[in-house]
DNA sequence: CGCAATTAAATTGCACCCAACTGTTTTTGC
DNA sequence: GCAAAAACAGTTGGGTGCAATTTAATTGCG
């Protein structure tokens, strides 16, 4: 008898709105209102990001090298749950930019790890301003946004738990 | 005098596990924590949606067309924030697929109404075993999983709005 | 009525994301 | 030592998502 629990099933009186059909309503869905919560986010960080000309994935990729630099594809990887199909190329266009290097490890041939460059680190300055404005849009106290976001990591984790 | 919270600040004591670098660390990131958890739901609803043969977004289309078939391709969008651009090829495959059928509304031609095919319909019975393995993955409380839902989709209405 | 503005889909091009596979390099098990 | 297994990045192909443009149909206003 585990946890049984729906926050989604077609249930009798959640859906205040619905005009017909047998089906449940969207906006029940949990996992809606996460999907479409992430697009919300993708949106609103497009046009601040244009400023340092890097997408919302190249940016997250940032926030961890100004973190620590020079770790390899697959340690980013593991941070993101991105794999290499992804990254690789991903990676190839913030090379092409100019704001990383990538350099075989020379200790170990079969790991590349990727190196800002000076224009790389030279973007954090801006990032400052971006977070000041996404904190603004977010128009949560800090104790509610760190509620929130806690509760939002422990949900990824028992999802990622639940398909092993 | 506007909301200013952050949670996301490279705050001062919010990152025990922060070995290096001057930057904040990405768990830290409400937009990285909804990133993770889209991602995460993403994952999976895969194995589960591998029986109907649908993928996600399909699926939310179908809940969509479950509750009120014949829908436009706008009304569509509108409930999904997508466009025709990603809309469009994504019905093409279901409707390949033997899912639904697309068809001019003959009162406006510009407009295209989406409706379900028998194959269609008969795959909600199978929808609603997918509702349970997830309601079981999800691992909340109705309660706490409806508190979870209304915040996320309230977040999601206060980033669209700022960004007009 | 007639034509400009608006609306709806479709199209194009680019970026992301994943599954499946390939090619090296390293580790392991004997 | 050396062959099998594992680890890592890269590649390919298909689906998603969005901006910008195009085409066709409708509306509205003079």
């Amino acid at each position: 008898m585990s946890a049984r629990s729906h926050s989604a099933t077609s249930g009798s009186a959640s859906s205040p709105s619905g005009p017909a059909g047998s089906g449940f309503c969207l906006d029940d869905l949990l996992c809606f209102a996460v999907y479409s919560a992430e697009h919300a986010f993708t949106r609103a960080y497009r046009p601040l990001l244009k400023a340092l000309d890097v997408t919302y994935p190249q940016y997250l990729i940032l926030v961890l090298l100004w973190r620590k630099d020079g770790q390899s594809v697959k340690a980013l990887g593991e941070q993101l749950h991105l794999d290499s199909g992804t990254l690789t190329p991903l990676l190839k266009r913030l090379e092409v930019a100019g704001i990383v290097r990538r350099a075989r490890n020379p200790a170990d041939e079969r790991v590349v790890n990727i190196f800002l460059t000076d224009a790389g680190r030279a973007l954090e300055a801006n990032a400052q301003e971006v977070l000041r404005a996404m904190g603004s849009a977010i128009g949560l106290c800090e104790a509610d946004a760190v509620e929130l976001r806690e509760k939002m990591i422990a949900l990824r984790d028992r999802l990622n738990a639940a398909v092993e």
